[in-house]
DNA sequence: CTGAAAGCGCTTACAG
DNA sequence: CTGAAAGCGCTTACAG
């Protein structure tokens, strides 16, 4: 029923290795012959199964990108790994590759990698000391990292320069006049996205002269509801901060509607600065300042640095940097009260 | 190098067709051998490979969802796809089936599934009349179309009460004190979600005895720029409109930001009602009073539903509906001015 | 320029 | 209870 190599074959009158031959552009056939053979691909619709080519030639034109613990909120309602993934489809369209898309829990079950044979991996956020990170290694497959700033020589990775982006974004809170600025991550760490952007922050932070004090940096932010209950802890602060810089622009969100619900007026009160730049912020009341990062090229990318990686063409660079920017918009404002305190 | 079913066979000294047996459960094996093949499978951490399997099977534990005809920009921005991928990928999960993420264009490129011999398709929002529709069907593969009204007969469908929805979204602001309600929506069509939700609208308008007014339906406003644009339509309408129902949450947030920008507040000067309920409209300024359908759930149900009749196990339901729910938030009030026309 | 044949890693009757 | 063999749809040397 399914139409095969060899009822091509037959109806050209031709072997199934001249069939192939003229599909994969390989051996010597004649112009006559191809050109028949090609009508009849043409005409039965028919298209060769990867499942047979893949067993041959250990190749599915299939990679899988892999999204680690995250809880489930956090995977449907952060519109930054939707972005992320629609880039990578892009990425991998014109060269006929399809996205396979993983979230992988808790268990570090990578079987799917071998069961399907995945031909490359795209790993989003994931820590070099995680037992995950082994797992993807010892399956010695092309593979890109993305947001995991891994030290280990022979990595491909791609990401946003993440200390820029923290020291762009507490520059331009000093700018206007802040000088208690709090900020709102996920989980402080020693390694990895959010710990770049608290080196650019400290890095902001001292060229001022200011010191940093771990009493405004707070954790569990990194979420919409983070945000929002971090609007409090903000609010409580024995000593009045008047701006927040946010590591995620959910975040931001939470928080600007958690600040709202308490009588603070954003900017007025207190200036808010997100990061990622989601494609709302715009739409927001106030729109949000934050720190741009372009996802969806930064899955693109990614799908180029990994294709390249599985064609086997030479690929120069192993870790790419892609800019940052900050984006001013009504969320931020300067500093009114001066010196009250 | 990549460990094979030979492999094992040759370590447990038997055949192959004996360790395809204990992994298939088929045929009889001692259970003194099972045994012996189960560890050295576990010690070797071999996985079989779909390829060869679904070479012989005509199977692949892989479906795709496709989502067509959408602009670059509509299917990164909007969250409801991104949550009904999440529903579909978490409702194969604990079948060992993976989820293909496919975003089909203008053309109808669908040689991806033969090539990949996809089991079963998930299909979000197609029209019945289009040539997809039909290139779809004439895959003959298990298939499950959602938001689609397909009247055909024989089709797997799900898709939540729409008419309820857009019932239930005017009636509301009609309780309100509402009588002039413009309707935005993404397209004006004889079918399709849309068209429920505006036959929900009317019979909401005929039961309140008032007349059905063309000038107050608005297309082009489905994405968040359209909503944004709907805001001046509104504004310059001959006769004032004091609330307005946007069939989608990321429109109502485009038609908010618009409004605000031009002085009108939501919901004092104009009320505002979503479609979708998508993750952040609790965190919206004002938040969003919206139909509320569980996306995530409905992604959940397809795929059970196409995964059971690709396990040809007797499906008896082909078309379910969903319920919607109104959530009643804060861009919604009482009609303030009454009679002052 | 073209074809016969082996082989990729599995499953499935069929023998025994 | 276990194994030999054919076959799934392709590709790839190797002959000719």
């Amino acid at each position: 029923m399914k139409i095969t190599i060899k009822d091509i074959a037959k109806e050209a009158g031709v072997s199934v290795a001249t069939v192939s031959n003229v599909l994969n552009g390989t051996g010597r056939v004649s112009e006559e012959t191809a050109k028949r053979i090609r009508r009849i691909i043409e005409e039965r619709n028919y298209v060769p199964s990867t499942l047979a080519r893949g067993l041959k030639n250990k190749n599915t034109q299939l990679i899988s990108v892999i999204v680690p613990y995250l809880k489930k909120g956090d995977f449907e309602e952060n519109p930054f790994f939707w972005q992320l993934v629609s880039g990578v489809e892009m990425g991998t369209k014109d060269q006929a590759f399809n996205v396979m898309l993983t979230r992988v829990d808790r268990d570090d079950d990578l079987s799917f990698v071998k069961r399907h044979n995945v031909d490359g991996l795209i790993v989003v956020g994931i820590n070099a000391d995680s037992a995950l990170y082994q797992n993807i290694l010892d399956l010695k497959i092309p593979t890109v990292f993305m947001d995991s700033y891994i030290e280990q020589p022979g990595i491909y990775q791609v990401h946003n320069d993440d200390l820029l982006g923290g020291y762009l974004g507490t520059k331009h809170l000093l700018s206007q006049g802040h000088d208690r600025i709090v900020l709102v991550m996920g989980r402080l760490a020693d390694r990895g996205v959010e710990y770049q952007r608290l080196l650019g922050y400290k890095k902001a932070l001292a060229e001022a002269g200011l010191a940093y004090d771990t009493h405004l940096v707070m954790e569990n932010g990194g979420s919409m509801l983070g945000g929002y209950h971090a609007a409090q802890r903000i609010t409580v602060l024995p000593e009045k901060a008047t701006a927040a810089f946010v590591l995620s622009d959910i975040g931001a969100m939470g928080l600007i509607k958690g600040l709202n619900e308490m009588g603070k007026k954003v900017p007025e009160d207190i200036s808010v600065v997100g990061y990622d730049d989601i494609f709302y912020t715009e739409y927001m009341i106030p729109s949000l300042t934050t720190i741009r990062q372009d996802i969806f090229k930064k899955g693109m990318m990614a799908a180029g640095l990994l294709l390249a990686q599985i064609n086997g063409e030479p690929v120069p660079e192993q870790s790419i940097f892609l800019p940052v920017e900050l984006k001013v918009r009504a969320s931020t404002a300067k500093r009114l009260e001066k010196g009250c305190e």
